[in-house]
DNA sequence: CGTCACCTTGACTGTAATCAAACATGGTGG
DNA sequence: CCACCATGTTTGATTACAGTCAAGGTGACG
């Protein structure tokens, strides 16, 4: 499946914030894909910058045997792909269906030739971005406990969702586990926990739509688990 | 300890390797730091780049409870601290007697007036190294085991030490476990399974210094654990 | 209405953590 | 030179946190 797109018109339109990487040089077009769908592969060759207009993005690597990592989820207004090199190092998909805009990598920085400094500055602010989320990651990956983890995403998603009312993450347990090193029992297993804590609830009946009512006591969650057993049913 | 420099004198000769940041405008000055001393903190204002010439160091990110996550070492040849922005995200220091050559920040990207693209695109691309270390360090964190960390480990070593005859480590267990997100009695058991399967030996009475006899088996462990229950006294 | 994907919950297992002890090493000073 | 101590490493016994396996529920959609 190379062509996964559903729809594509141009468009010289400047995408929305968050730095100034529309830039006179790119032109940005349009393209849409259906949830689940590949946007580029790991080791593909890297020629595009995608910014979400709609929607949201996994983007992650893979074992041989299946095991998963992903290494970032991408919201709208977020601007992805820009920190490749020549290949993409990471695979990226939708996860629900998603409206990017998409310009060419060589109209940001060329070879060497290139004069722009402050688009060179925004794109090296960019890649920064990227790896200060990265660093954090690996504190959260390799020293957190399960709801520490758990805690921590949530957390993650209120402050890049602003802090809505009403939350409604746009991924799986799936999703989540393999983004926090779990596995999606334990994931769900942490989130009925803090429910019972009356934390957080679910909406609706679908369980992806969360109201935080106690952040300050979720960010305790996210830094000290108080080993205080929480998964078992009393407590 | 603020000052925990033992020696500095002031220098113009280029650093070694491994690109042209000896730029024309930057000044290099020399510095030693003894084994354990910290040459910045996290939060610090980060105002240098260092260049290793001899020793290791370790960045790392502590939880207040005391877990500790190191990000990276840093081996002779290596820059570090470019990363950063205004202010340091991670701690390092020392882990043996260690020399490094220190270059105001400044110098290589000032303000937004920075005209020099070729210094510019180095310092790019020595962040998008740093990103891709810690990418790959995700999915090691996240979703591989004891085992495959430790082997993974080695083989990590073994490449940037120009995989040499008999690799001197600069680092104890205990450090090799914050890296690899496991604990210092694990990373030595690894060691002793990888040694009775004749995988590596150590070399002389420190347990520090190791001869790889396998590579290829090495890699093997490093990506499929075999699940052959590799901690048990047999096999 | 049946199927499928997703989520929750329970029971049990297993990998790595914890607790503990023994041993080695290297430096210090008697 | 050696006793002594601090630090680092290995190894064993046990525990615990999260994984695995399994069953059941719910909603979406054809």
């Amino acid at each position: 499946m190379r062509v996964r797109v559903s729809a594509g018109k141009t468009t010289t339109l400047p995408p929305i914030q968050p730095n100034e990487l529309a830039s006179q040089k790119a032109v940005w077009s349009e393209f849409k894909y259906r949830v689940g769908s590949e946007i580029f592969g790991e080791a593909e060759p890297a020629d595009y910058v995608y910014q979400i207009r709609q929607g949201s993005v996994r983007t992650y690597k893979l074992l041989s045997d299946g095991r998963r990592q992903i290494g970032a989820f991408h919201l709208p207004g977020d601007i992805f792909g820009i920190e490749e090199c020549e290949f993409h190092r990471f695979t990226a998909d939708a996860i629900v269906n998603t409206t990017v805009w998409i310009a060419k990598r060589r109209s940001l920085f060329g070879g060497l030739g290139d004069s722009d400094i402050s688009v060179t500055n925004n794109v090296r602010d960019l890649i920064t971005k990227s790896l200060e989320h990265a660093e954090n990651h690996l504190l959260l990956l390799g020293r957190q406990t399960a709801l520490e983890k758990v805690a921590a995403f949530l957390l993650e998603m209120d402050r890049r969702l602003d802090q809505p009312e009403v939350m409604a993450l746009p991924m799986g347990r799936r999703d989540i586990a393999d983004y926090l090193g779990l596995t999606l029992e334990t994931v769900s297993r942490a989130l009925s926990a803090l429910r019972k804590e009356s934390i957080l609830s679910f909406v609706g009946q679908t369980q992806r739509v969360i109201v935080l009512h106690d952040r300050s006591r979720l960010a305790q969650r996210a830094t000290s688990s108080f080993h205080s057993k929480w998964w078992c049913i009393e407590n």
